[in-house]
DNA sequence: TTGTAAGCGTTATCAT
DNA sequence: ATGATAACGCTTACAA
């Protein structure tokens, strides 16, 4: 259709230079109302339409921001998409396009390709299973970003991520206060910050009910669901009543893994998980979890983000707060 | 670090002039051998990378496409998923970049945006349950575009989808083969070809086997896990022995049916999809399915934009070849 | 084979 | 308040 319409064609409509005309559509301060209005009506009458890599090119910074996820984490389902969904939706509405990038074999030629690239100038990423190297890249080169979930101890960078520790202590205490009473575990990598947070919570919430913990039944995997079947099959040996995994995929493995040796869920075991992402009315089972709010994840993160393009450089971690869902899993609360 | 490296920067370190640096780095012909493989190196040591945003505006085309999902397409997991995990995949293996647009509440402002706004010159776009209004403003754009599956019966766009209609007609063989007599099916959408061809797939099998249909046991549906929902009560009320689904999630639907009212999958209902998305060993329970070829798909997909972008208007159809998992929810094989 | 120079569409720095 | 004009980094006729 009607060839593409330049700021220069507008400016010509209106009758006035483009300068003047990108200050009006920009409302940047110093153009007659009048005028403004005249350039602001032609634009949209014409269809126009600002040319965002030369935007980029002219120095203004770009309306897309990347979204880095880890290699293998888009296969981390239905996480990833949830979050990838999510994070999109929030950034449409800022104005803002997603540049997906899902190369994390080579961190270092990534990050600088989106340094470099100029296709983008603020960048969400991913804390994966494995390491945050992309982190240090990114803020070597200077370049705006905000993390989902806590990775080591002491991220010099924006993250955005729920709250762990309290909501999963008040998981376990779900499972505690159903008549579990010998409680296993499976954790995520301990050198994550939000891992280690959850495992703080399963022991919180022994604590307070003076429970004790068997040390014996505690795993450590690495959020993988190869890895989370494995682990299952070593912790069902010691045949806990209770399973609290520290997300949801490893808490369907903890499931398939009863499944296939015949044990029933949840009269013989309860499994509680973490995420929220098999609690809809299809999933089978329904996973008994700490519910992420997806959507207030992605609004966050965005919004940080675009605080830090703006400048603001400050490390902040902010905490959002998740809901609880009682699913198949457990049994109802004893009244 | 080290500010960005330009295209400048690379010319003068290699003493040439930004013409013959281009054209060095860009495979263009008239450069001494020499010459180019200097520039060549001057360029990795120096870590040079284009700035996309500047060849754009250049006029040679973006390096980015765009992936075109419904609004309700992310939702619809974890086929979502594996399709954009496969089309970046595929786009990274060509240096190609994926913006990801899911906003399609208003497919004409999309549509002109992702045009005008020079960010991507191609376009991968998937078939939603609801309509295809994007396809036609599209090539109204002319833009290049590859289609996900089959829409209307005559898509004037490159598409690119999975056998249909024989894939269907062989799960649905297995079901009747491993003693199923009274198959009740859930349709896609079928005024979406692919829908149709599946459900032909399931007629074919019967007419094969000189089984006769009953037609009191076909329910459309669109794909959507809500009315699958539903339909499956329906179709549950009738007693079928067997289920083939337009799609896996509608089989997990109507497995959940199932399970709330109390029938066994396999022993007293066999149920099959197509999709393939629920075969890992984690899922619960893995369903019988026809498998779509992922990673090809979007390899294809690619592809196929890609030579779209070179200029080639073919409206080819591409079939791929999918393979099959029989799982939980279909009996074994009798021999 | 190589260099010069003219854009691409926008924003920003000056003047006016 | 507005308008020239110079960037931004790159490609590409057109010259040499």
């Amino acid at each position: 259709m009607a060839k593409d319409v330049t700021l220069a064609d507008v400016a010509r409509l209106s009758g006035v230079s483009r300068a003047t005309a990108s200050r009006a559509l920009n409302n940047r301060p110093g153009v007659k109302p009048a005028v403004r209005e005249r350039v602001l009506s032609v634009a949209s009458e014409s269809g126009y339409r600002p040319n965002r890599a030369a935007q980029n090119l002219a120095g203004n910074g770009t309306s897309v921001i990347g979204l880095l996820l880890g290699h293998a984490y888009l296969e981390q389902l239905p996480y990833a998409g949830l979050l990838v969904q999510e994070v999109t939706r929030a950034a449409d509405a800022h104005g803002l396009g997603v540049l997906l990038i899902t190369d994390m074999d080579n961190p270092s030629r990534g990050v600088r390709n989106l340094v470099n690239d100029g296709l983008v100038n603020g960048v969400v990423v991913s804390v994966t299973a494995t390491d945050n190297l992309w982190t240090d890249e990114l803020l070597e080169a200077n370049m705006p970003a905000v993390q989902v979930g806590q990775g080591r101890l002491a991220t010099p960078v924006k993250t955005v991520d729920v709250e762990n520790k309290e909501s999963s202590a008040h998981i376990v205490g779900h499972l505690l206060d159903t008549g579990c009473i010998k409680l296993g575990t499976i954790t995520g990598p301990l050198d994550r910050l939000d891992a280690r947070l959850r495992h703080e919570g399963f022991l919180l919430a022994h604590e307070r009910r003076s429970i004790p913990v068997d040390e014996s039944l505690i795993l450590e995997g690495n959020n993988s669901k190869e890895r989370a079947y494995e682990l299952a099959a070593e912790l069902l040996d010691r045949q806990p009543d209770g399973v609290f995994a520290g997300n949801d995929q490893t808490a369907l493995a903890v499931c398939r893994q009863a499944r296939e040796r015949g044990i029933n869920i949840p009269e013989q075991l309860s499994v509680a998980g973490f995420d929220g992402t098999y609690i809809d009315e299809f999933s089978i089972p329904r996973i008994t979890s700490v519910v992420q709010p997806f959507t207030e994840l992605g609004t966050k993160l965005v919004e940080g983000l675009i605080a830090a393009m703006n400048g603001d450089n400050e490390a902040g971690h902010q905490l959002l707060t998740p809901s609880f869902f009682y699913g198949e899993t457990t049994r109802p609360p004893v009244n």
